[in-house]
DNA sequence: TGTGCCGTGATTTTT
DNA sequence: TCACGGCACA
């Protein structure tokens, strides 16, 4: 250990080895965080503390489990197992479960993700007859999520005046009404959503002094990751299980804090010198991942914003080269310019494709880049977005799953009673469900009574509901005798489902089968890893897992050296060599949410903070003057947030600046400045259009932006074509006459065969010379 | 009961 | 622009 410590600046050494007592770290972006949090808690293993007394937070998976990685690294796997080591909602989960029967839910309780969430939300605003233009179930969703995450139980929701004038103003007086039914239901159903798991964890420690001394004494260390990211109920249990020991070390970065749109607090973390008056606090103020340049702009940036921890952050790195910014006249040409540009690095530097991320606020503008690199056939992996948990048919085989563990879990049971096809229809549902919600049981269960009720089921609707009942009766037994991956097997080949995916020719039923395929491999992953580490591998802890589970946890082997397509928030946390951000345009970054008030807009600044310093060696910075948003162009001013970065730090090309003073760019002396130097240049921007800096050439090789396919009657056997999804690829044979001619193609970039019918698929041919 | 077309809304961000 | 949901029709 003392060898490991020696590795340490004085700052972190001091938050490493100081253990006993409330402490504060303060940790500026790349100052090395993880390495406190890993190094103080090997430091407390080699102090002789067990690691079952530990128990460490984070807010992603990701982080949870390089941080374990790293311990183990340090003092070995075998202690490294025991620790306590997750996300909040994952280690909560773990603990209600231990403890479900004490807030009246079964141990097998299965964890609603939004789309079930929204999916009941739903069905309760249809049953009270209520407009669901005004009741949006996603609004009203997360109105609820925000009482729960501020502890408001749908009783004091009811009872709270200003919570119900803010709901008479927006004209949803209601909102109570569904709240408190929502949470009979789930409850009904055995079931908790991610919200749940932080305000049921509060609730057991509030109504059962007896549980919390259990947990208090257990864990004698607390720690927590991103502590500027915690909620109103993730900040009580912090509080309540340190409350005892006092031990509770808390790292954060308030000028990182962006997560406040989902009840982060920016004040848990500005609060903690006065909860714990007798703190440590540390301040990490070394940045040794960036170039000085890239520190000192996202400083000046940053101080911009009102109501921070005073803190310098400083890098001792080398200068390096100043952040580009690119203007671009459309997104498409931006596009363009980002994968010219990394292309051109990767080439003349020797860069991997790894060391290189594209940045942006919305998801939305994924789009455009993933057409761009795949042109240049650049490798990229897209974060974010549609998880591939929530793909129909992954959800669809989950639900046969959950239904199986938790027979009483109706979300689950709406999704599958009648997929694959047998011939329940909805209006059975509807009255299944309407019968339901009067006594008070499940659906599985009211089918079960079917026969004994009069529900004006006719004799064949009847059997049809019996044999789905045995069905999946059937299933509860067989897991129980099964591990996970077995269990799913049965699952999927009983059920049907494996002969309906099966059938389908179409590139896209293809995928989906293959989407089916790929989860039960990560089950047999999951089983394979439970034994290794002599755990349970049942369904139920495989569904507990996968609940909890996001894509960024599911780093694939072929994905290693690619370039990185994320959004900004998604990219907290990590670093690349050359970070793009992109869009950096008025109403778009900053959103257009953010404009009516000035608490949002600093967090939009502090957004552009964590996208600056993700970059060690270099910032590409651009905007579009024009940007199809919703299916229609729209003109874009540059961003107000480009004026907040001191110009000394930036490169704007010189032809550039007489023109974006005539945007958004006022007489902003730094600007102003480096305006008058090029007056009169200003014209030839209009020619140039795209302005890459240093790098014209690239220009020419510009493709048509737009995909258009080929005749597919034109398409022969040893063509290179391109699909708009799979890219490159060469016609191995064609079989069938026209018009339901079908290609074998290999394509290159997915390294595998795609069988294709070509009246269906969009293909391109490619000239030899592209 | 299933399919297909049309209209609408979506673009914050995640466990 | 696209994807999904609702509705109408077969």
């Amino acid at each position: 250990m003392e060898k490991f410590l020696k590795e340490l600046n004085s700052a972190q050494y001091e938050a490493v080895v100081n253990t006993g007592g409330p402490a504060l770290v303060i940790a500026g972006a790349g100052s090395g965080k993880t390495r406190v949090l890993t190094y103080r808690v090997a430091y407390l293993l080699s102090q002789g503390v067990n690691a079952g007394q530990i128990i460490c937070l984070t807010f992603t998976n990701k982080a949870a489990r390089e941080m374990k990685e790293r311990i183990a690294r340090l003092v070995g796997d075998e202690p490294a197992k025991y620790l306590w080591m997750g996300t909040f909602h994952s280690t909560f989960a773990r603990i209600l479960r231990m403890e479900s029967e004490w807030l009246g839910y079964p141990s097998s309780y299965t964890i609603y993700d939004t789309l079930d969430s929204k999916s009941l939300i739903k069905s309760i605003i249809k049953e009270m007859n209520l407009d669901d233009q005004r009741y949006k179930p996603g609004e009203v969703l997360n109105r609820i999520s925000w009482a729960k995450n501020n502890l408001i139980t749908p009783q004091a929701y009811k009872n709270h005046s200003e919570i119900s004038s803010h709901d008479n103003i927006t004209r949803r007086p209601q909102i109570a009404e569904i709240y408190q039914t929502y949470c009979i239901r789930c409850k009904k159903s055995g079931a908790m959503d991610f919200d749940d798991l932080l305000m049921n964890t509060n609730i057991l420690f509030r109504d059962f002094p007896q549980i919390l001394a259990k947990y208090q004494e257990r864990f004698r260390y607390v720690l927590v990751d991103e502590y500027q990211d915690t909620n109103h109920s993730q900040y009580l249990i912090v509080n309540k299980l340190a409350a005892l020991h006092q031990n509770v070390c808390v790292v954060g970065d308030d000028a990182q804090s962006i997560y406040s749109f989902r009840g982060a607090r920016i004040e848990n973390i500005l609060n903690f010198r006065k909860d714990y008056p007798d703190h440590q606090l540390f301040k990490l103020e070394q940045n040794y991942r960036s170039t000085r340049t890239i520190v000192d702009a996202a400083n000046s940036l940053i101080a911009k914003n009102n109501g921070q921890i005073k803190k310098k952050v400083w890098s001792d790195n080398e200068a390096g080269q100043k952040i580009n910014i690119v203007k671009c006249v459309t997104d498409i040409e931006e596009g363009f310019f980002v994968s010219n540009s990394i292309l051109d690095c990767s080439l003349s530097e020797q860069q991997l494709y790894s060391d290189f991320a594209i940045l942006y606020r919305t998801n939305a503008q994924s789009r455009i880049f993933e057409e761009a690199l795949r042109k240049r056939n650049i490798p990229y992996r897209v974060y974010g977005g549609i998880s591939f948990y929530q793909r129909k048919e992954i959800k669809d085989m989950l639900a046969y799953m959950r239904l199986s563990v938790n027979n009483n879990d109706d979300e689950a049971l709406k999704r599958i009673i009648n997929y694959p096809a047998r011939g329940i229809g909805d209006v059975t549902l509807e009255k299944l469900e309407e019968h339901a919600s009067l006594t008070g049981k499940s659906i599985l269960n009211t089918i079960e009574e079917a026969g004994n009720s009069d529900l004006g089921l006719n004799k064949g609707t009847l059997a049809k509901l019996g044999a789905f009942c045995d069905l999946i009766a059937g299933f509860s037994r067989k897991i129980k005798e099964l591990d996970a991956f077995e269990a799913a097997q049965h699952i999927v080949v009983t059920s049907g489902v494996r002969k309906d995916l099966y059938n389908g020719n179409t590139p896209e039923e293809r995928s989906r089968y293959e989407n089916l395929e790929e989860l039960l491999n990560g089950i047999k992953d999951f089983v394979e890893t439970a034994i290794n580490d002599n755990k349970p591998a049942n369904l139920v802890d495989y569904l507990e897992n996968v609940a909890l589970i996001t894509d960024l946890d599911n780093e694939k082997q072929d994905d290693r050296n690619t370039v990185t397509i994320m959004t900004m928030h998604s990219a907290k946390g990590l670093e690349f060599n050359n970070v793009y951000i992109a869009g950096v345009e008025e109403e778009l970054f900053p959103s257009k949410m953010a404009f009516e008030s000035p608490e949002e807009m600093e967090e939009e600044r502090r957004l552009f903070y964590v996208a600056i310093t993700r970059a060690k060696k270099r910032v590409f910075i651009s905007y579009a003057q024009n940007r199809y948003r919703w299916g229609t162009p729209t003109t874009c001013q540059p961003s107000r947030f480009l004026r907040d970065i001191d110009p000394k730090y930036l490169d704007v090309p010189v032809e550039q600046t007489s023109r974006m003073r005539s945007h958004a760019y006022d007489e902003d002396a730094g600007w102003e400045s480096r305006t008058q130097k090029s007056s009169g240049t200003g014209r030839n921007a209009t020619k140039t259009g795209l302005l890459i800096p240093k790098k014209p050439a690239l220009q020419t090789r510009q493709a048509s932006p737009d995909f258009k396919p080929d005749n597919p009657d034109l398409i022969q056997s040893g063509m290179r074509v391109e699909h708009p999804s799979f890219g490159i690829g060469k016609i191995i044979h064609i079989e069938g006459v026209a018009p339901n001619r079908k290609a074998c193609v290999f394509f290159q970039e997915l390294g595998e065969e795609k069988q294709l019918l070509l009246k269906f698929a969009k293909l391109r041919i490619v000239m030899s010379d592209e």
